[in-house]
DNA sequence: AACATTTTGTAGCCTGCGCTACAGAATTTT
DNA sequence: AAAATTCTGTAGCGCAGGCTACAAAATGTT
């Protein structure tokens, strides 16, 4: 019933395009993992190593002088599982890099409703809306995993990238991958029918946080139904359902606490 | 049944900080129109006036130098009412500044639904999902007056950025806003109850695009109650319906073809 | 291993809203 | 001003999905 042929045929493309853009985009994650030295025990507050920032994919193609810029200005801190970086609604005055790890981000309404807005990944920025009229924090940063950050003031920022205007462009470019990504988002919202909606959700999670294995791809952290309906903006019990559907159809599987999206979909 | 007292309450206080806002924005906007040169009969594809760009408010803070740089990269352009300035789909390699009109972003998904993203205004860019991987532009951007644009093309821009860093600082601040806008927008369109997520769509499209009357605000180009339906992912007539209760509660108005939203709501 | 906590699954009631159909009002076009 | 088109409003059927309630399974914790 829920799926037109049509509809089909474009979300087997659209999975096989993932693998590959997964597969290569993970494999710099790796190199990443294996030579930043900054992540071993060196204490938080410290200035960050240029090395350090040079392996973040983000900026691999900068000068050293625009590394070092860069490095002079941040300062690192460690989070723990759990931990917070910034609430909804706290004084906005400096944006942060991931250095490695997850956060989610998330808003609560005044009515206790809850939103999952993003989740952000290594080498991704948050908290750059602090740019812009607004002086809070529009949402909550919460660390999914031990997350490695390096935080950077508005001011210091600013100077750093009229001295650095390559910098700039590299941020320009980040986030115009988000309202890229904001925008898929808010496309995804409008899907009427909760079974269709699910599976781009959980299509568009996969993008960005999945790995390649050879079933299809595979979502790097567990989503639990209650993740999944304040991604969706339904009701848990709803996604129980539409996820046993999406399951007996053969368009996602489960292994261990982790889903995988079938590639292999005619 | 629908609001609780508490909601109540939040609205109010929005709508009065709107009012506020919306007026000193829109006096910005009045100078604009009076005194930018270009406006007036200059024919398409020339360069853009120096004292042109300096009137847009995005930019009113820039050295003389800076202007020059941007005006002679631009390229201007006149569209009419309902004219295409891009296809969804087409080859993404320019980025648009609003010098005077109002542009909607919509997208239209493969089953054949519609959603409308955004509406952008003088002083806005648009387009600027080129830089990012992306090649192509992910929706379609149609004039809904007549419109006068700069285009500028994205290795100009970038050029640009590097020689005049605080040009980029300028654009990530843009973008910094959209994001939150977006931001926002995905929040809305997770309210459940079409009656509550209706008049918060209606409240930030006032935020954007509305002027401070004695009633409340006015939004400025009238809105079907299809145009609505894609922008709160609902069926028109059950939009009919809401309007009816929210005009019935006094939350709304209408003067003309245009809402007004009320300030006075206990 | 025993216990506590979180997550997942099943069942059933009931309302909100999608959808079709038609009719009157308002704009635009001729 | 007449005709055509677009927009708004009313009515009723049907069902997807919100919600409560409870039970089983899995995970985390002593």
């Amino acid at each position: 019933m829920s799926f037109s042929n049509k509809f089909e045929c474009f979300i087997a493309i659209k999975v096989n395009k993932l693998c590959a853009k997964v597969e290569a985009h993970h494999s710099k994650l790796e190199d990443l993992a294996m030579t930043c030295l900054c992540i071993s025990g060196i204490p938080d507050g410290l200035a960050v190593s240029p090395k350090c920032i040079k392996d973040i994919w983000l900026f691999s193609d900068f000068s050293s002088e625009d590394m070092a810029a860069l490095a002079s200005v941040g300062s690192r801190k460690t989070y723990q599982e759990g931990e917070v970086v910034f609430h909804q609604g706290d004084a906005a005055d400096a944006m942060f890099l991931i250095k490695s790890g997850r956060i989610k981000l998330s808003k609560i309404f005044e009515d206790g409703r809850q939103v999952t807005l993003d989740y952000r990944k290594s080498g991704d920025t948050f908290g750059d809306n602090m740019f812009g009229e607004a002086i809070h924090y529009p949402v909550t940063a919460r660390c999914m995993e031990t997350t490695y950050t390096c935080g950077f003031k508005r001011s210091d920022f600013e100077q750093l990238v009229l001295e650095h205007p390559g910098i700039g462009l590299q941020v320009i470019q980040k986030q115009s991958e988000h309202i890229a990504t904001l925008t898929t988002r808010l496309g995804d919202m409008n899907i009427p029918c909760l079974e269709e909606r699910l599976y781009q959700v959980l299509l568009n999670v996969a993008r960005e946080h999945g790995v390649s294995v050879n079933r299809g791809v595979r979502i790097q952290f567990p989503l639990t139904h209650e993740d999944l309906s304040f991604l969706t903006g339904s009701h848990r019990v709803t996604i129980t359902k539409a996820l046993k559907k999406l399951r007996d159809s053969g368009k996602i599987t489960k292994d261990g606490r982790s889903f995988i999206l079938s590639k292999d979909i005619v």
